[in-house]
DNA sequence: CGTAACACGTA
DNA sequence: CGTACGTGTTACGG
C-alpha cells in the first residue's frame, strides 16, 4: 500500500482525471440501476488495477483520493463492509473426468448431460497446437470431461464430439473459442451451435478495452476466482507449486466460462447487444475460424524472389544515400538521420514530433530539391518498407500447403471492424505500382481462381444513409461517380465540366468529413491555404446540409450519453468527450462523428459476411471465403462455377442490409489477388 | 527483455 | 489540426 500512495503521488492528476470520469460512470449506474449495484464496486477495484488489495485497503485508498463519500454512498447502497466482501470469494474449482480410450471418450461424450449452458475451454501449448478439450458436464458439480488430442483424433471421437457439443441446440459456450475452432476443423470437428462467447460478449460491452481476460469477467460477472491465476510477477522467480496439469486448467476454465454466462448475457440484453450478439458476431466467428484455417495460397517462390529484388535493390539505394550524405550512419534511426539532414546539410526542419524534427515522407518531398541524399532516401524508405514488412514478413509466415493462415480479430477495433495479425493481411500494399505486385504473389490453389468482391464507397453510403441528405441520396439512386456529383455541386459547375483536380478536391472532402476534418487539415492535404479549404468545406456542407446537421447531432448526441451506438446497436464510450482538454475533447468528438459511419459499414460487412457463407454452405457451390479486407471479400471458386458464384455474392452482399440508397457490389475474377483493380 | 517513438502500409 | 488498424525498426531503461 505504501507503494501505491507513492506511485499516485506521482500520478495524482492523472488519477483525478480518470476518476472524475470514473465518479460520473458511476453515479449514472446509482442512478439508473439501483438494484443491481454489485457490479460498480467490483468494477471500481478492477478499474484501479488494484487487484488483491482487501477492503480495508480499498476504502483507505478511496479516502485518500477525496472519495470518501462516494465510497460511503456505495457501501450504504451495497451493504458492502469492508473487508468482508472482498474476503470472502468463491474459487472455480474443477473435478476432471478422464477418458483413456477412443470407446470411453464416445461413452463419456454421449452421457454428458447438455443441459443449461455448456462450458467448452480448449488447452494450446506455446506452438498453440491443441492440447486437448475440457467440456462442462455438471456446473453445480464442478465435473468436467476431458479429451486430449491423441482421442480427439480419432474419427469416431470426432464424430462423437459433432453429434453432442457439435449440435446446433446445445447452448455451447466458449472464451476466445476462434482458436479452439480453427484446431478442431483440422479434426473434422466442427461446432456450429457456439451461443456465445464471453470474451466477444466483453468486448461488445466495452470495445474500448484491450483484452477481455476471463479472470476479470468471471471477478465482475460472477465474483468468483481462478485458483493459481496469479502467477509470479515478470522477473520474479515462482516457487509455487509444482505445475498444475493442463487439463485441471482446462476445466477450471470451462467452469467459469459457463458460470459467467447468465450474468453476461443479462447485461447485454440490458445494453441491447443481444440481437447484434446472436445474429452477427457469434456467427461471424465460425466463418473467420474457417477463413483462418483455409488460409490464402501464395505463390511461394515469386514472394521469395520479390524479396530477394528487394534486398538487392535495398542494399544499393543504402549505399547511395550514405556516400550522397557524405558520413557513414544508420539510415534507418531517425534520430542519426536529423543530425545528419538538419544538422550537418543544414536542410530546413519542416515539422517536429516528440522527440525532435520530423523525418516522415512529407517533410522529405519538400527537400528533395535541396540535396540529392533526399531523393535516395525516400526511394530507400519505399523500398525497404516493402522488403522487411511485406518481402521478410509474408515469407515468414507461409505455412503447410503455401497457405498464409493469418488471425482475423474480432475484440480489437473500437469502431467494430475486424483486425487481422500474424500477418496483416489488411495492409498489403496496392497504391503503388511496385508495391501491388506483392499482390500477384497471392494467388488460388490447385484448380481454382480467385473472386474478388467489394462494395463501392460503403461509408459515403452510410453517410448518405444516416444524414439522409436528399442531394447524396439522389446522387448514389442516379448512380452517378458520386465525386464527380460532388464535385460539381462544391464548384457549381456542370457535371461534364468537372476537371480531374476539381473531382479529386471532392474525394478528399468527402471522405476528409467522414473522420471529422477541419479546414486546416483538409488544406494540408490540398496543399491549399486552410483560408480556401475552408471555402470548399462551406461548399460542401451548404450543398448537402443534412451531412453538418447529421454530424453536429450525432457529436450532441454522443456527448450527453456518453457512448455511440451505431444503427445496429454496437455501443462505443467515448470519454474524450468530457474531458477539459480541448484537443483531446476534439478528438473524442471526430471518433463519435466516424464511430457511426465506419461501424455502420462494419455491421453491414459482417452481416455480408456471414450471409455468404451461409448461402454458400446451403447451395452446391464449392467456393469458398478465404479473406477479408474492411469492404472487400476474397474467395476461392472452381472456375466452371464463378458464373453461379459471381450471381450468388452479389445477391447477398447487396441485399445485405437496406439503405436509403443501393449497395454497389465490385467484382473481379482471375488467378492471383493482383486482377481485382478498384 | 519490454516499451515508446517513429514511420508507413491498408480501408 | 482526419478515423481505424499492425508491423518493422531504433532507442532506451530495467
Amino acid at each position: 500500500i505504501e507503494g501505491i500512495y507513492a506511485h499516485i503521488d506521482e500520478q495524482t492528476p492523472k488519477l483525478r482525471e480518470n476518476l472524475a470520469t470514473y465518479e460520473v460512470n458511476v453515479r449514472r449506474n446509482l442512478e439508473m440501476m439501483p438494484l443491481v449495484l454489485d457490479v460498480p464496486i467490483e468494477a471500481a477495484i478492477s478499474d484501479l488495477q488494484i487487484g488483491g488489495i482487501d477492503g480495508e485497503e480499498v476504502r483507505r485508498l478511496f479516502d485518500f483520493l477525496e472519495f470518501r463519500a462516494l465510497y460511503d454512498r456505495l457501501t450504504e447502497v451495497l451493504d458492502f463492509d469492508g473487508g468482508a466482501a472482498m474476503g470472502d470469494i468463491d474459487v472455480i474449482e474443477a473435478e476432471m473426468i478422464t477418458v483413456e480410450s477412443p470407446a470411453a471418450a464416445i461413452e463419456a461424450l454421449h452421457a454428458l448431460p447438455l443441459k443449461g449452458p455448456v462450458g467448452l475451454a480448449g488447452s494450446f501449448n506455446d506452438a498453440k497446437e491443441l492440447l486437448g478439450l475440457a467440456v462442462t458436464s455438471d456446473v453445480e458439480q464442478g465435473d468436467v470431461l476431458w479429451v486430449r488430442r491423441e482421442l480427439l483424433a480419432d474419427p469416431g471421437v470426432a464424430a462423437a464430439v459433432n453429434e453432442t457439443i457439435g449440435n446446433i441446440d446445445t447452448d455451447l459456450c466458449g472464451h476466445e473459442i476462434k482458436a479452439t475452432m480453427r484446431a478442431l476443423f483440422d479434426l473434422g470437428i466442427d461446432l456450429p451451435g457456439l451461443a456465445i462467447d464471453t470474451a466477444l460478449a466483453g468486448y461488445l460491452l466495452d470495445p474500448a478495452e484491450t483484452s477481455y481476460p476471463l479472470e476479470g469477467l468471471l471477478l465482475r460477472f460472477a465474483s468468483k476466482e481462478l485458483p493459481g491465476g496469479d502467477a509470479a510477477p515478470d522477473g520474479q522467480l515462482d516457487f509455487g507449486e509444482d505445475t498444475v496439469d493442463e487439463a485441471l486448467l482446462a476445466g477450471r476454465r470451462a467452469l467459469a466460462i459457463a458460470t459467467v454466462v447468465a450474468p453476461i448475457r443479462e447485461s447485454m440484453a440490458d445494453l441491447g447487444l443481444t440481437e447484434l450478439n446472436t445474429k452477427i458476431e457469434v456467427p461471424l466467428i465460425r466463418v473467420l475460424a474457417k477463413m483462418e484455417h483455409l488460409g490464402v495460397g501464395v505463390d511461394l517462390p515469386e514472394l521469395i524472389r520479390m524479396r530477394d529484388d528487394l534486398t538487392a535493390e535495398c542494399d544499393r539505394l543504402r549505399a547511395a544515400t550514405i556516400e550522397a550524405a557524405g558520413e557513414d550512419f544508420n539510415i534507418n534511426s531517425t534520430k542519426q538521420l536529423r543530425e545528419i539532414l538538419f544538422d550537418k546539410l543544414g536542410l530546413t526542419p519542416q515539422k517536429k514530433t516528440k522527440t525532435g524534427y520530423s523525418t516522415d515522407a512529407a517533410t522529405l518531398e519538400k527537400l528533395r530539391d535541396d540535396h540529392p541524399m533526399v531523393d535516395l532516401l525516400l526511394q530507400y524508405r519505399e523500398v525497404e518498407k516493402l522488403r522487411s514488412t511485406y518481402g521478410e514478413g509474408l515469407v515468414a509466415e507461409v505455412g503447410p500447403g503455401d497457405r498464409i493462415r493469418a488471425t482475423f480479430n474480432q475484440t480489437v477495433a473500437r469502431t467494430g471492424r475486424l483486425s487481422s495479425d500474424q500477418p496483416n493481411l489488411h495492409n498489403i500494399p496496392v497504391r503503388s505500382e511496385r508495391g501491388r505486385n506483392f499482390r500477384r504473389a497471392f494467388v488460388a490453389g490447385p484448380g481454382k481462381t480467385l473472386l474478388i468482391a467489394d462494395y463501392n464507397q460503403i461509408e459515403l453510403r452510410c453517410i448518405a444513409h444516416l444524414a439522409e441528405d436528399p442531394g447524396l441520396i439522389g446522387a448514389f439512386e442516379a448512380g452517378d461517380d458520386i465525386h464527380n456529383a460532388t464535385a460539381s455541386r462544391i464548384f457549381g459547375v456542370e457535371s461534364d465540366a468537372v476537371t480531374v483536380e476539381q473531382r479529386s478536391k471532392a474525394k478528399m472532402v468527402s471522405y476528409g468529413l467522414a473522420y471529422g476534418m477541419e479546414a486546416y487539415g483538409l488544406g494540408q492535404r490540398l496543399a491549399i491555404p486552410t483560408g480556401e479549404a475552408q471555402v470548399i468545406l462551406d461548399a460542401y456542407f451548404e450543398a448537402f446540409p443534412a451531412v453538418r446537421k447529421y454530424m453536429d447531432d450525432t457529436v450532441a448526441e454522443a456527448r450527453q450519453r456518453g457512448y455511440t451506438e451505431t444503427l445496429f446497436g454496437r455501443r462505443r464510450q467515448i470519454p474524450e468527450l468530457s474531458s477539459s482538454n480541448f484537443r483531446i475533447r476534439q478528438a473524442g468528438e471526430r471518433q463519435a462523428m466516424n464511430a457511426g459511419i465506419q461501424g455502420l459499414a462494419a455491421d453491414i460487412f459482417k452481416v455480408a459476411l456471414v450471409e455468404l457463407d451461409r448461402a454458400l454452405e446451403k447451395s452446391d457451390l464449392s467456393a469458398e471465403v478465404i479473406l477479408q479486407v474492411h469492404d472487400e471479400v476474397v474467395l476461392e471458386v472452381a472456375p466452371d462455377q464463378l458464373d453461379a458464384t459471381r450471381d450468388l455474392v452479389v445477391e447477398v452482399m447487396a441485399s445485405a442490409f437496406d439503405l436509403r440508397v443501393p449497395l454497389d457490389v465490385n467484382l473481379a475474377d482471375g488467378p492471383t489477388w493482383a486482377s481485382a483493380k478498384g
